[in-house]
DNA sequence: ATGGTTGTTCAACAA
């Protein structure tokens, strides 16, 4: 099967770039960030006629994640315990034998502003959400706009970025915290290079120049590590036209 | 250095 995660910043502006892509890579589960949806709003209509179940979080304005199946997803959680968040940001359920997290993991803004120590509190509470779910769950994926570089490979310009927010060390610590459950960053059982992003800031080209940030992550827990067969980041809805400024990351499971 | 671009909402914020 085809596990994918996308950032769409927007879904009533994505929506038909997201029904191509759909068609054209075929996943069997996706995850999205941003749909920026109250959920009465969430075209349920249109994913069901791409032939896809979904169950979301959202809200106006800001934030939402989103789970797309072929089946019915089941044991859905939207809020977890220690974590009294107005902001739609997590999204768990079960399909099938998978137990599938979604995160939109909070951007922090800046080192030192509020946003970011809220990021870090978030991802405190969150690995502790991790570990009771893996320990519930052992094919466990946790997949999403983790809004964190793990490592200077996968930043264009690690010199620029020292530091600064999405590449702090407290932030690559925090990450290294909810990996060390045994979630394993799955593009990296395949590919030792950096240059690889998912994410691209709309001004100065930086897409047309791959400058760019591998912020989207799929993690597999332990027992799923030996079912992964590929995984990649897709560029090209990135190149169409009125793209999202993130690309799916995309991960082929033998199960 | 505080630029520039997109989305939501309509001046300002978030990313």
């Amino acid at each position: 099967m085809k596990i994918a995660s996308w950032n769409v910043n927007s879904l009533k502006v994505r929506l038909p770039q997201l029904a191509q892509w759909l068609a054209d890579a075929r996943p069997d589960v996706v995850a999205l960030q941003e749909t920026k949806l109250e959920d009465a709003r969430f075209p349920v209509d249109e994913l069901a006629a791409a032939g896809y179940r979904a169950v979301y979080s959202g809200q106006k304005t800001y934030n939402g994640v989103a789970i797309l199946a072929r089946g019915e997803p089941q044991d859905v959680v939207t809020d977890i315990p220690g974590l009294d968040d107005p902001q739609r940001r997590i999204l768990a359920a079960t399909i099938g034998d998978l137990r599938v997290v979604d995160l939109y993991v909070v951007n922090g803004k800046a080192v030192g502003d509020p946003k970011y120590a809220y990021k870090l509190d978030w991802l405190a509470k969150v690995r502790e959400f991790l570990a009771r779910e893996h320990e519930r769950h052992p094919n466990l994926v946790v997949l999403g706009d983790f809004n964190i570089a793990p490592d200077d490979r996968d930043v264009y310009d690690p010199v620029a970025w020292g530091g600064e927010v999405l590449c702090s060390p407290p932030e690559r610590e925090a990450l290294k915290r909810i990996t060390d459950l045994g979630l394993h960053d799955s593009f990296r059982l395949f590919e030792p290079d950096g240059g690889h992003y998912s994410w691209w800031d709309y001004r100065q080209g930086a897409f047309r120049r791959n400058m760019g940030l591998r912020i989207d992550l799929i993690l597999l827990g332990d027992a799923l590590k030996p079912a992964a067969r590929a995984a990649a980041i897709d560029r090209e809805p990135r190149r169409w036209e009125r793209p999202s400024d993130h690309a799916p990351a995309t991960l082929d499971l033998d199960i």
